[in-house]
This record gives C-alpha cells, structure tokens and sequence, in this order.
RNA sequence: GGCCCGGUGGUGCAGUCGGUUAGCACGCCAGCCUGUCACGCUGGAGGUCGACGGUUCGAGUCCGUUCCGGGUCGCCA
C-alpha cells in the first residue's frame, strides 16, 4: 500500500528538522561512502532530497533496488552535518526508518544516464522519451512551454479574445503543403483532411460575429522536417480579429509577445514595441533574407554594376551581392571553411577579396577585381584589412546566398554579433504574386486569403501588364525575432468579387474560388467583416525562449526527422480488416 | 530526390602513414571506504568497429555499393 507523501522532494528545510515525513520519487544515484553508511539522492517533479543510510538493514535493502525504481522512504529530518549550498535542500537530509519499492526498475543498465540524456543519440532519446524526460533538464523545457501557453492564454483572454476549438477532421485546405488525409469509412472513397491551419475556421468565425477570435491550435503539414520545423504536426496561436487593420493585429500581438520574452525569455533585452517594420523587398535587399537576425549588424550590398565586365565568368550578366567587414584577421583556412559551409547551406558558390596595408585588393577573385577597387572601395567603404565576401547568380538566388555569408560572418567574425537579446521586427508588404520558377507563370506568393493593398483598384491598374501585378503589395506580415519567422499574418480578402479578381490574375476563376473555399465564397457574399490575423508558431516561441536549437527539444513527444515516433511506433501497418472498413487497398509501387 | 557530415562495448568519444592484444571517460558487476553531493580507491565483465563486396601478406583505417541518423537545398508560413 502506498503512504501519502508528506512532502516533496524539493521541500524541505532546516526548519523542517525533527520532522518525521515521508517522501516518495525515483532513486537517482547511492553513493556509498563506507561500510553501511551511504547517501540516496531521491527526485521527483519538484527536487532532489539525500536521504543517508546509516544501518545495515536498510543498506542491504538499497543495494538490491535498481536505480531508477521508485521509492517510499519515511524517516526523520535531520540537520546535515556538511551542508551542499547548491541545492535547495542542501541543509537536510531524511534518515530513513522505512523503506518501500513501488515501482522496481528491472535494468540495470539504462539505454542512457538520465542526467547526461541530451548527449545520447537523439533515437535513442526518443525511443526512451520517457527516460529523457526524467531529466531535470529535458523536464523544464517542457515546463516552460506550459507555462507559456498558459500566460497566452491569460493575455489572449484579457484582452477579450474567445478561445474557440475548429474541427480537426475537416477538409483540405488550400495552403500549399501536402495534406495528412484521413478515409471515411461512411463515405467509400472519400477523404477527410487535418487542417494545415484553421485558417478557413477562424474566418467564417468572424463572418458570425465573433470580433475576437484565437486558439492555441494543432496544424497537420505533411512536409519534410528541419532543426527548427517538426515534420507532421506543430501548435499555432492562432488568432483573427473582425473589423481590424494590420495595425490592430500587430498591436495586439506586440502587447502579448514582449511581456511573455520579458517573463519567460533566455535573455534580459528584450525589443520595445513599437517593433521596427522592414518591407519585404528592403530585408531582401540588405539582410537576403525575409527574416534577418537583426542582432548582427552587417549588411548586403549591390555591387553589380561595379564588377560588370570584369572577366570573371559566374559575374558576367548575374546579379552580385557583397558583404564586408573591417578589420579582417582570419587565416585561409577559415575562409575556405566559410565558403564551404556557405555552399552546404545555400547550394551556391561565394567567393572573395581582402584589401591588404596598402590598400591593394589581394587573395581570392581579386585578379580580376583589381581594375575596379576604387569603385568597389567607395561603394562597399573598403579600408586595409577589410574581407569582402560575395555571391553572384539570379537576383533572389545572389540576395539569399548573400543573407548567409552575412549571416556566418555575422557569427564568426568577432564584434558583428550582439547575441543574448531577442530582435524583433515586422517584415511587411509581401509582394502579392511571383513568377514561378519551373512554371514561368504568375502565382500567388504566400497564400490567396490576402488581400492586395488599395483593394480591387490595384488588380484593376495592373491587369494584364505582369510587372505591375509582380509590384503589388498585400498587408501581409511576419514577425520575425533573432532570425526565425515566429508569426505569419494578413488582412484578409473578405471580398468576393475582389477574391475571383485575384484569383483570375494567375489563370483562375470564379470557379475556382468556390472549389477551394466553398464555404468562406458563399459566406462572404452575405455581409462579412473586414478582418485580420496571425498565428505565431508556439514551437517556435518556445525554442526561442529557451534558447534551444532543435524544435524536438520544446515538444513533449518529438518524431523524428523522418515522421517517425520512435516511441509509438508510428507510422505502421495495420490489419486487412482496418484497411476493409474504409475501402483502402494498399499499392506500393517500386 | 540532390549535396554535406556522421555511424567504434550500454552511453559519449579517441584511434596517426594500412601493421602487436582496438584505447579513454561515464555507466554496469565485485571488493574496500563513516560526511558524500559529478564521492573516492582497487579489480572485473562488456566490441562481428552500421552492412555487404573489393584492394592487400595484413583493413576500424583505402576503394565501391548499400542501410541508418543529423544538417541543408528542393518542399514548407
């Protein structure tokens, strides 16, 4: 039979001494420090408590017990007589009369040492997830997260917002990933997605009259994984607000996110709203990117007139962008290392330049470039000593590889990197439409549900002329904070006449419209309100208040890169019957 | 699907130019130890070096193929 404990494991104190209580938690480690004298560290959720044996009886009942059993110990509080500072409940300890096996530990070897987990294989931690978990450390990440969510959800509430759950099984929605489809059994054939987003929900919500609208919300992608983008499922904040403009919504999130990095964040300094807005095409410009670390403080620059002609083969007709830094002390060997990595991470080649003493270009591509230094110490503000680094292809491929050397110099290069802040800023006015890489035709950039900025007048001004189309802007906007995009956003198209306008710009129809959002079409055509959104990915906020580089390690059962739950098995076969009841007939092909 | 990096006792890693019995730390087992707290000391067990094939007198090491993992591009808000 179980006792009820006492107390917990990270309770006690000296003034607890005398005290006779009963602790349960996990047997962690037996230091035996001589002949039936030993000390038990015991831990639960809460702590770490030493427990010290000092009898024969109770010693050859420890030794048989397996670390990482779960124990009950009753004893009597007691004053250490060499106290441990570093803990909590370094003053104590318990001097046990009794104690109990609740539940044995049957290995004595662990797949891991539970304090040194994060260091094992990282299938292995998610096989065992439930052993990586006993780890204080893992523990807390995953702490954190709840407490998170739940300051969302008391800010959210606070300020009016309605937490509202949509379905989970619904149909596909045109978001651009590939769905996760779900058979129904009841309608041969047919198919159920999971929402990639509740984006259609939440603005029908709005279409009924709910002003104010979030949820913390699971999205399903079924897309490849990266460090910081779980393959499969994450959680959103999503949230939509009726009658608002961008301002309204951006607002409202900086009110949420700044009090929730100053209460929970890894780092003091966090950004003061207003945040800094950066339109799409200047972050392309000077960071390459569309979501610049802005805690480096080096630049892109354009330097494709200055290098036209110059005989080097990769300049000639293409777009160069160059990134420079003064003071430039690194051997060739880190320069090699630089352009390697630049080309792992970009699949683009960068090449080089230093000014030496005399102010004379030396190293690298500067054969061909010493004709032009003036030009290029003027436009890139060369001085002895200073590194330029430089990309060159097609205008988005140049800017991209560009964003990264500045990004790795940024890093790597003393003095460019002002680390332990949170930066954030609003990357605004995302272009509308791009053209298509492999099709060479015009389609939407992000997704349709935006709306161009001056409305209906601008698809009107720009029909059938594909630069103008390409230069319109939509009020859509990321925040982006120390270099990950943590929220995505817009003011919706609430219109549907201006919905199959756009929609008619990149060869669709009306139509069309109706077949991808059946509901929100007809909805809309009966008095919808002008509406706003965004969703900041709860992952991602917690991976970037905990400072951790992996997403896995903020998810409380993480897949594998490959979808995988180690843990549960899953994916897996199931039975001939299962598959009978909704009509699957599986077909590999080679 | 492409590219880069990796795979060596339970865990983390080292292993030089191809050459003796594949080392180290932690963990595990046994013994010792009365104030440890990453306890310490002595001893011990534990390995098909991811798999297959090749080169060689000889392969953890070189070559080829393949499997698995991480990162990245494609993809994806």
């Amino acid at each position: 039979m179980l006792q009820s404990r006492t107390n917990t494991c990270g309770e006690l104190r000296l003034s607890d001494a005398g005290k006779t209580v009963t602790l349960v938690g996990w047997l962690e480690n037996v230091r035996e420090v001589g002949a039936n004298f030993a000390f038990l560290v015991l831990r639960d959720f809460y702590g770490v408590t030493q427990i010290v044996v000092e009898t024969e009886e109770i010693m050859q009942q420890i030794k048989a017990i397996n670390k990482e059993s779960t124990i009950s110990v009753t004893g009597t509080v007691r004053e250490r007589e060499s106290k441990n500072p570093k803990l909590p409940t370094g003053d104590i300890e318990v001097v046990p009369q009794s104690v109990q096996v609740l539940g044995k530990c049957r290995h004595n070897q662990l797949p891991f040492e539970i304090n040194k987990s994060k260091d094992a294989d990282e299938n292995v931690r998610l096989k065992y997830r439930y052993l990586d978990l006993r780890n204080p450390a893992v523990k807390s990440n995953i702490i954190l997260r709840c407490q998170v969510v739940a300051e969302l959800r008391r800010l959210m509430t606070e300020k009016g917002f309605l937490e509202i759950t949509t379905p989970i099984l619904t149909a596909s929605s045109p978001e651009g990933a590939r769905d996760y489809l779900v058979p129904a059994r009841n309608h041969p054939g047919k198919f159920y997605a999971l929402p990639q987003a509740p984006q259609q929900f939440k603005q029908l919500l709005m279409t009924s009259g709910f002003d104010k609208y979030f949820q913390i919300a699971p999205c399903f992608r079924d897309e490849d994984a990266r460090a910081d983008r779980t393959p499969g499922e994450f959680y959103q904040m999503d949230m939509e607000m009726a009658f608002a403009t961008q301002a309204d919504v951006l607002s409202t999130l900086e009110d949420v996110i700044v009090p929730v990095f100053k209460k929970f964040g890894k780092y003091e300094r966090v950004s003061q709203a207003p945040f800094r807005h950066i339109p799409f095409n200047e972050a392309m410009e000077r960071y390459g990117s569309d979501k610049p670390d802005l805690r480096i403080d080096l630049e892109i620059t354009d330097i494709t007139a200055e290098v036209q002609g110059c005989g080097f083969g990769p300049f000639e007709g293409a777009t160069v962008k160059a990134v420079a830094v003064d003071d430039f002390t690194q051997a060739r060997k880190w320069i090699d290392k630089l352009l390697a990595d630049v080309e792992v991470q970009t699949g683009n080649k960068a090449c080089w330049v230093k000014v030496d003493e005399n102010g004379e270009l030396t190293g690298g591509v500067s054969k061909f470039l010493a004709e032009r230094k003036d030009a290029l110490t003027a436009k890139l503000n060369l001085k002895p000593g200073s590194f330029v680094c430089m990309a060159a292809g097609k205008k988005l491929a140049a800017q991209k590889t560009a964003g990264v050397i500045r990004t790795m110099l940024g890093k790597r290069v003393p003095g460019h990197f002002d680390e332990d802040q949170y930066a954030m800023c609003w990357i605004v006015d995302f272009t509308m439409y791009e053209m298509g890489e492999e099709s060479g035709q015009l389609e939407f950039c992000h997704n349709p549900f935006s709306i161009p900025q001056r409305g209906m007048q601008a698809l009107l001004d720009a029909e059938s002329d594909a630069e103008k189309l390409l230069s319109i802007n939509a009020d859509q906007y990321d925040l982006v904070i120390n270099g990950y995009e943590s929220a995505s956003g817009a003011v919706r198209n609430h219109d549907p006449e201006i919905m199959v306008k756009a929609f008619q710009m990149v060869g669709l129809g009306e139509e069309d419209v109706k077949a991808k959002f059946p509901a929100m079409y007809n909805a809309f055509t009966y008095g919808a309100p002008p509406h706003a959104g965004a969703a900041p990915g709860v992952d991602r906020l917690v991976m970037l208040l905990t400072g951790e580089e992996s997403i896995r390690e903020v998810i409380t059962f993480p897949m594998n890169k490959n979808a995988q739950d180690l843990m549960m098995d899953a994916p897996t076969t199931v039975s001939q019957k299962q598959l009978d009841d909704v009509h699957i007939a599986i077909n590999i092909k080679e």
